[in-house]
DNA sequence: CTAAGTAAGTTGTATATTACAACTAAGAAG
DNA sequence: CTTCTTAGTTGTAATATACAACTTACTTAG
């Protein structure tokens, strides 16, 4: 799609001598992907973030950032394989649930020059991550979300991008079965509403809530239970790996 | 977002030599954005495609495609000032509802490189576009949807954005109040039930729709009616030029 | 062995919205 | 003044939520 230089038409003069082999010699923009990884660490939701480099003719050395970087074009097949590549270098996860939020452009937020990143958000099971603390001395470091974000200040404009990321999520969690990416394989129902009211940061009714998830069609019993200190529980498993749309949201009046 | 040369760390050799000031010397996509821009034409979902410059440098001489083009670094402000100035280039529109739909990227999209594609879509109404039948002989043309996409073959991947729109714009139909923007400024409940009816490819529950959109409270009275052969209607206008989410899809069973 | 405690899971009632259908209202046209 | 057409309302059944109370099944203390 897209590259369309359209003759001279609305163009630059000078702009336009394309091929159909090469791209017109005009200033491009670089690109970057940068990957908002949510996990539940310690009962609360958190985002994985990486410390920049703190070399002198680094841009933000040594503040806390999203995981990202250039798109290589040697290695990724595209946008979203590079979100994956970098989601795999800082915790090993492979499948997460991974969905595009949204790219962002401009001449100011790299010091750099005119950019864009193209910013994917993941959902994985945090237990059963080995943060990646690389080989450089890199810090790699789970950060809870306060808010719309975190308490730190991050680099470039990753604060904006990372607000947009929690809405997203948020407001998906509403209609969708998204949390569920957040657990184990096998959960409980109870389990899997504690983590809506996590992240939605309110309570839902036990009744509804299990009618809902159950007519939904989306989890399956395992046939095992979790035993513990009292009447144990069903354990489910999802039946997908993508997310379902509800008819409505939790709240009834939006 | 985005521009993290992290170092060393799982950076090819050779790909980090940045300062503050210039980002690394590796190579870079280049980067369009697309429009994919919604119109109601003769009662049909139509969308403005133009027609590719014939000359037998370009990509796709000839071929429909979605409006769209290189990025300008040196006039566009954002991704969606970009977009902006391409509506309104075709269009003259200046004020439509636009939204991201996402981008796309990859090696073999564009015959001349790694691409990265950034696709909007924008509702406005077509009664008002006066068609920029381009100074060099370009044409501009609405199309009419046909299942998801146009019968004609597009440039590029180009099918391919437009079903990703067409998907967009038919899924937030469900739950948001979209459709009115395809309506001039004042409109009936009937002209707004046909449009989402329109769009939708199915016919909605008149008391159910009445009851949704007047407690929604996006619209109001102008006061004034709609006269014709039968009995008037009330007109409403858009309080807001945002778009509201109902708390339900318009069929309970999704 | 039994009683208490706790969390899982069910049941019941009021309320709100949709689905389906029939009805009334207001103007034009003959 | 009757007919026609579309605007807009009303009524009933079905379904899911909101709120609340209840039963079930297991562990643990005594």
């Amino acid at each position: 799609m897209s590259a369309s230089s359209h003759g001279a038409s609305g163009a630059k003069p000078g702009a336009q001598t394309s091929g159909s082999t090469t791209p017109p010699n005009i200033a491009r923009p670089f690109s970057t992907v940068d990957v908002v990884i949510f996990g539940v660490v310690d009962g609360a939701l958190n985002v994985l973030l990486v410390q920049r480099p703190k070399g002198a003719d680094e841009p933000f050395p040594g503040r806390w950032a999203l995981p990202g970087g250039f798109i290589d074009v040697a290695a990724d097949a595209s946008l979203e394989a590079c979100a994956l590549r970098k989601l795999r270098e800082k915790t090993g996860v492979r499948s997460p649930y991974l969905e595009q939020v949204g790219s962002w452009g401009g001449p100011a937020r790299d010091p750099r020059g005119w950019s864009v990143t193209h910013v994917y958000f993941a959902l994985i099971d945090a237990r059963t991550v080995k943060l990646a603390i690389g080989g450089n001395a890199e810090a790699v470091a789970w950060r809870p979300i306060v808010e719309e974000g975190v308490s730190e200040r991050l680099a470039f404009d990753h604060a904006a991008l990372l607000t947009a990321a929690v809405r997203r999520l948020r407001g998906k969690v509403e209609y969708t079965s998204l949390p569920a990416f957040l657990l184990p394989a096998a959960f409980t129902l109870r389990e899997l509403q504690s983590i809506y009211e996590l992240v939605l940061d309110r309570a839902l009714d036990k009744s509804a809530f299990r009618t809902r998830m159950l007519s939904a069609d989306f989890i399956e019993s395992t046939g095992e239970q979790r035993t513990g200190a009292n009447r144990p529980a069903e354990l489910y498993r999802l039946k997908e790996r993508e997310a379902v749309y509800f008819a409505r949201t939790f709240r009834s009046t939006l």
